[in-house]
DNA sequence: ATTATATGCAACGTTATAATTGCATGTAAA
DNA sequence: TTTACATGCAATTATAACGTTGCATATAAT
């Protein structure tokens, strides 16, 4: 019941994070700015780039995601770490 | 983006929810009464009745969570199937 | 039948979450 | 050094989630 589990299980409960962690999955290291676009125009949701940013604190903190500043950009690295035991005590 | 797949992590975002399925699995076949007295006594717990069969009716949503009523008892068992395959995308 | 027990249902208040708007900061190109 | 572009931060609003309270229903025991 540690804080960091809530946090991650937290993040995976709403659906454009989900959607976040498919788009990093299918290619990873995007831009924000390119994970923007590519969240409002592939899959035509109507969502501010703030939003989006928002959406990445909570992934970050429940270290889903790491981002790390190249010039002007922000790069966002997908880490599946935190889900590979997650479900262990209830699925065998 | 399908609506199971929204209610399943929806109910498990919950720490309570996750308790309960804790419990399940650590002994099937709970009655609503008995679930309760362990969630409070065992566990510290301050919750009403109420709010934990508010809970069950959202595992239950999200097919977590089977309930029979035998007599005047409700019993509940746990059904982690749809949990199998959930992270399968993210997670080899 | 009456009483006790286990559960169901609905209205309400409080808090948390999601999203927007507006403005500020930092970096790159002209 | 302007200007444009990508991102960061804060205040606000709207909605959803969690929990409580009060009452109703159903089954079992006396």
């Amino acid at each position: 019941m540690n804080k960091d589990t809530d946090a991650i299980f937290k993040a995976l409960s709403d659906s454009t994070r989900r959607l976040i962690l498919d788009e990093l999955t299918e290619r990873n290291e995007l831009t924000l700015y390119e994970l923007t676009t590519r969240l409002i125009m592939k899959h035509e949701l109507s969502i501010s780039r703030q939003a989006i940013a928002k959406h990445l604190a909570a992934l970050e903190d429940a270290g889903l995601v790491k981002s790390i500043r190249k010039g002007r950009y922000r790069v966002l690295l997908f880490n599946n770490e935190p889900l590979k035991d997650l479900l262990n005590n209830w699925v065998d």
